[in-house]
DNA sequence: CTCATTAGATTACATGTGTAATTTAATGAA
DNA sequence: TTCATTAAATTACACATGTAATCTAATGAG
């Protein structure tokens, strides 16, 4: 099932760290955003229910902790949007940033040492 | 507003090349889908709703034409992901897909070549 | 012990999305 | 000229999503 943007949110304050019960994930997200205690609680229903959540009881709360990882989810989800918009191919993707003057000098310093690893290990 | 999954599979359609019949837009379409006429005709209808689309009459046909170029959506949309993934950087996504094997050859090579251009422009 | 508080469960409700069917108007074939 | 076909417009309808409010049961403060 998808994971949709709102839920998406509440995933990432989870992902920082868990397991975690509602309150805290309440306090974590209110930090940026203004969100209604129940409208997060309706969020970790809804994630549960899709199997990207899970919790155990703790008295009478719930500590909830993540049943797809950040990185997964992250590799899922960037496949994904490439498929979709570059027919699976990723350069245009970062064609597209360096045109748009959104590559930074580190951002390149990072791909070149990415690059390295990738040409060190593969052949 | 937002270009839905599906809509955004009826831009592609007509970004190839337009200005462009709906009938020619399903034939297209149904190259790669199975969509019932009636569906594109009501995608086509929600994308001139929301100025993704515009069309001009031709005898009793509309030819329709992106309002949105593929570029600025493209543009749009991979940041977007980008910020929501990785707070903002593109080198996480890179690395990623060179972690999950999801580089070739072709790919590194042209973001060798992308970092040579960015580098010669940028001091 | 009692009661306000709080946790989770259930229900709500408008809008968006996927997937069409029905209606209306024009048109081209016979 | 008439009628089946076809274009676009309107309507439909179930499920998803964003955003809560209400209900029910437990609990901690006094």
């Amino acid at each position: 099932m998808e994971i949709s943007k709102t839920e998406l949110e509440v995933m990432q304050a989870i992902w920082k760290q868990s397991p975690v019960s509602s309150s805290e994930i309440i306090n974590r997200l209110n930090r940026k955003r203004e969100w209604h205690e129940k409208t997060v609680k309706t969020l970790l229903g809804r994630l549960v229910k899709k199997q990207a959540l899970d919790y155990h009881k703790e008295g009478r709360q719930y500590l909830y902790f993540p049943l797809v990882s950040q990185s997964d989810y992250q590799a899922q989800a960037s496949q994904s949007l490439i498929s979709r918009l570059f027919e699976g191919r990723i350069s245009p993707l970062v064609a597209g940033f360096a045109k748009q003057e959104k590559l930074s000098k580190d951002d390149v310093d990072e791909l070149k040492q990415l690059i390295a690893n990738w040409e060190k290990e593969n052949d």
